[in-house]
DNA sequence: AACATAAATGCAACAATGTTGCATTAATAA
DNA sequence: TTATTAATGCAACATTGTTGCATTTATGTT
């Protein structure tokens, strides 16, 4: 992955955090919570690294996957661009390893609420993961 | 509502705090933010409202309808024990009044995802209410 | 390559929620 | 009414969210 290339494409400037985030998160398959992430980039600012947090939700390049206990995990969009968000996918937490995975789901998702507009629609669903079944 | 014999019934001590949550959870139709309760239940201790919360939970009388920018909303229970929580309705948070409603949808659900063991799945709607597309 | 400028960063500061330990108080069974 | 077990209030601290402002950096232009 090249992230600065990337930054580029999308018109937004090459700085490091952004860099180093779009590279870590590319480089996890699952969704990392924010202390990971705080942990991994400490030698950036903590407001910093909020800040551009935030950016690259706006602007389409991450997703926040799953907000849990006052923690966010973020993870990478695979579609979206800074006017387009689409996430038609589900996030699953591992009640074990606690790790959690973006699946991209084929069934066709299709919830209708009487008398409600609709925009957006998140799905998480949670259990036991392949690896921790296998690890009984 | 008679909250003490709810309580009573399932073998929980019959508090002040406990019976003020159930009942001003009772009274509104929507998800309470925590701020709300926080607010409305100002007389007791942040701490004893955090614990009641948890010990509510656990035992199957409310519910976390919906985390978002680290606070969480309740909402009652419909059919939960201790041992059994079984939620099969829809959060749907409106953008524009940011009011949290549970939705009990009576289309099955049936999302099956390979080789992982789902025990709960949840699922968040958002959009505008029918409140909010009224006032138009 | 140097510069101008708009954007990004780091620091300080504060708010809100989450969380634990412990002494005191209250609810219930006997 | 009392004994005892559970619940409460208080103090204290951790973590995340959030904003303002001065400084630094990235980038297009000269």
């Amino acid at each position: 992955m090249d992230a600065a290339k990337i930054l580029k494409k999308r018109g937004l400037r090459i700085t490091k955090i952004r860099v180093e985030i779009l590279e870590t998160l590319a480089a996890n398959l699952q969704a990392l919570p924010y202390s990971k992430l705080q942990k991994d980039l400490s030698r950036f600012d903590r407001t910093t690294l909020y800040r551009t947090l935030l950016i690259l939700r706006d602007k389409g390049f991450i997703h926040k996957a799953l907000e849990e206990k006052g923690e966010s995990y973020y993870a990478l969009c695979s579609n979206c661009t800074s006017s387009m968000h689409n996430h038609n996918h589900v996030h699953f937490k591992c009640n074990r390893c606690s790790s959690v995975q973006c699946l991209h789901i084929t069934n066709k998702l299709d919830l209708s609420i009487p008398k409600m507009s609709i925009n957006s629609i998140e799905i998480t669903a949670k259990g036991t993961c392949s690896a921790c079944l296998l690890a009984d």
